[in-house]
DNA sequence: CGCGACTATATGTCAGACATAATAACGTTC
DNA sequence: GAACGTTATTATGTCTGACATATAGTCGCG
């Protein structure tokens, strides 16, 4: 199992973590300088090389840019590569959430999974239907527990973007990801299971097997519709609920 | 010593560059292992530590991981960060182009885009919209060259994504910015001035200046029918012609 | 034939040195 | 005193050689 509360974990990996976490939280404001490779190892305790390479991992994120005799600033806001999955994380992480994110990313789902649903009806074979159908029967399953029931959540809506057979919207799944795993936060903490969505992800996948593009367009929407009005009404006692635990949520 | 062969410039990200377009053109498959570090250090004539960085680069990207003793190898495909503007670069330009991945893009601006115009329309403020129009106006004074017209262009779309006052639909910038890059690069080596779709670009700004969200849908649709007619109409005859060009576009 | 101990190897980390470029401080000239 | 060229400083960039660590692969034992 290993708990690994904070420590031994990869050198490189962690002070990029701890970095990324700091700049999307506002601690470093683009055009702000970070501390200076000597200062960061004092503080993380690490070698130069192991600062440098965490840099790296961050400059290859767009997040930040070095020059010499300067330093290594934070890069302007416009140049952060924020569909990458961790920088989303690290913005949707840190303890004084956007709530205005969480809706810009709803909004964006609703423009992207219906589409999704559309061409995975035209475009689905056996094989990524049978993904799709596999994902919807472990989530009738777990449908009484939210914790069991986010995985093969997470599942369906991505075998969806897969069976479009379309890179690009394949490449969505790890924004879906993302989001999912605030919305299931959300949720948990609120009563109730699950049940309730499972018909309307039935009906997507129905409209999908019979390859009813339109269809399948209407109910993604619809299914979305009930997740943002669940959402909507959540936010508020989230934000609320946050002074107290800071951000002591646990990665289940 | 060092003799440096080639052109001296950028030590991990020229390394990285080579490597990742290397990995994406298929040299390295996924579950393969890429050469040692201590081999690379002798081809490219750089010491580990370069080596090391340029790895964490491609790392954060999802390409690559490493195990002890076991090396460094290529990861799945499905773990590659795709909306990267990297890795789709790569993935563009490297010599076998994929023609599949050029409609894959045209459809998912098909998705995206018509969306967010009628996003725009419904959010722009007096800033964002004057964005547009300014790009617009560079438009209209380049419309004779389809170099002078790439860039306005790009930044048309861009401004656009921005006026959606949508994070989310705003960072897909960096992939409209990469499928407009090698749709230009089309245009180029094919007659005719893009004069044509400039009234279409037209009738988008026209459609978001008056609060037209509907229009504004209409609008950005019809002009990426266009786009998408021009691409399919071309792609065939740049497959024809990279034989003997292998890769030797020269960015401008 | 299965299993534990050992070894070789590639990555992971470290410390110290020098290279490089851009800024800041200085001093000279008009 | 202001403009300008020179020097010093500083943080990143690169190189080197060393040691640490985990594990795939090998060997030998039961």
């Amino acid at each position: 199992m290993m708990i690994r509360t904070s420590t031994a974990v990869g050198g490189a990996a962690r002070i990029a973590e701890k970095l990324g976490a700091a700049i999307l939280g506002g601690t470093y404001k683009p055009h702000d300088l970070v501390p200076g490779e000597i200062e960061l190892c004092r503080r993380f305790g690490a070698s130069r090389t192991v600062v440098r390479e965490a840099f790296k991992l961050l400059a290859a994120k767009g997040l930040i840019a070095s020059r010499k005799r300067a330093g290594t600033y934070v890069r302007a806001r416009e140049e952060w590569h924020m569909l990458d999955a961790d920088v989303l994380a690290w913005r949707l992480r840190d303890g004084e959430a956007e709530p205005k994110l969480v809706f810009d990313l709803m909004h964006a789902r609703a423009v992207i999974e219906p589409a999704a649903a559309a061409m995975a009806a035209r475009a689905r074979t056996p094989a990524t239907l049978a993904a799709i159908e596999r994902a919807f029967a472990d989530m009738e399953r777990a449908a009484h527990s939210a914790v069991l029931f986010a995985e093969p959540d997470v599942r369906f809506h991505k075998a969806i973007l897969t069976a479009t057979d379309n890179d690009v919207m394949t490449a969505f799944g790890a924004l879906i990801e993302a989001a999912l795993g605030i919305f299931v936060d959300v949720a948990t903490r609120h009563p109730g299971a699950p049940a309730p969505s499972v018909p309307l992800h039935g009906a997507v996948l129905e409209a999908i097997r019979r390859r009813d593009a339109e269809g399948a367009h209407r109910a993604m929407m619809a299914l979305l519709d009930r997740t943002a009005r669940n959402v909507e009404r959540n936010v508020a006692s989230g934000k609320r609920r946050k002074a107290r635990q800071t951000s002591a949520s646990a990665r289940v």
